[in-house]
DNA sequence: GAGCGACTACTCGGATACATAGTGTCCGAGTGTTCAGGG
DNA sequence: CCCTGAACACTCGGACACTATGTATCCGAGTAGTCGCTC
């Protein structure tokens, strides 16, 4: 029971972006040398997060990854979803007769912690950023 | 993200263990036959469990595995953590100059999560299961 | 000097290997029961 | 009838393969800027 790394990367390029530029397109190259990455798995991430709708992608020379229109309401969910993917994180594989009760548990757990990370926006962390450095 | 399948027999195991034998050792073939898995793999989660310290091995004839003293304080969370160990489910690899807000972010959902989990016994559950069947 | 066109440099994206953790299985070591034989 | 002892059946536990996921990498396709040539 781990988040990825590159949940862990992830995470930490929407917080550049942000906080640094939320409206140039910024290549693979400066977010891999920031992150300490290889560019080519880094955008491998990037991939993923374009898929779900949170950056776009721009080619072509002075091109990169530039956040989209409301970036300002982007939270952890979203990010950890995007590349984790939305499947729970508990499926019982037994067959009860009823419904199990674990299931329901852990399920209940999830859900209080996806309301947790769901609250917890990617903009207010990038004020606190800036503030601090 | 996900809870492997082990930790879903573990707690099943638990529970069984819980509301049909608080007493008496069960041995493997019967705990596996009610789980569907096999004897073989199963035993190696309740090695887990025993290491632990939430169970205790009985050898010999009409041997088998049995609940310890305590075994109405034992939570979702002990068992989780037998199983999948105590690590933290995140880690940041960045070697940041100051304290890392991601980290720091979901070292509090997880830190939520966690009392969560503790806060749910076995034997509560156990309760409702009996009720219920 | 302005417009057009091809070239070049840069970008993203999918397809391809490698490592690690989870899943499943096999067989050996140890222990308590049991049953038979002797006192 | 009781005690002793060995054989047996059952248990757990570590050591051994296989699969799936995550990690990392390479190379090709596409796009936009740029430079030179022509009018």
């Amino acid at each position: 029971m781990k988040y990825s790394q590159a949940t862990d990367y992830a995470l930490h390029v929407m917080l550049y972006l942000v906080a640094a530029a939320p409206d140039k397109p910024v290549g693979v190259a400066v977010l891999a040398e920031r992150m300490g990455v290889s560019q080519t798995y880094l955008s491998k991430m990037l991939t993923k997060l374009v898929k779900a709708g949170l950056i776009q992608s721009v080619s072509g020379a002075n091109g990169g990854y530039r956040l989209r229109r409301n970036w300002d309401d982007i939270s952890f969910l979203d990010v950890i979803h995007a590349i984790e993917g939305t499947a729970s994180m508990f499926e019982c594989s037994l067959d009860h007769g009823s419904e199990c009760l674990v299931q329901q548990v852990v399920a209940q757990a999830e859900q209080q912690l996806e309301q947790f990370l769901d609250s917890k926006k990617i903009a207010d962390l990038a004020e606190q950023f800036k503030a601090g450095s």
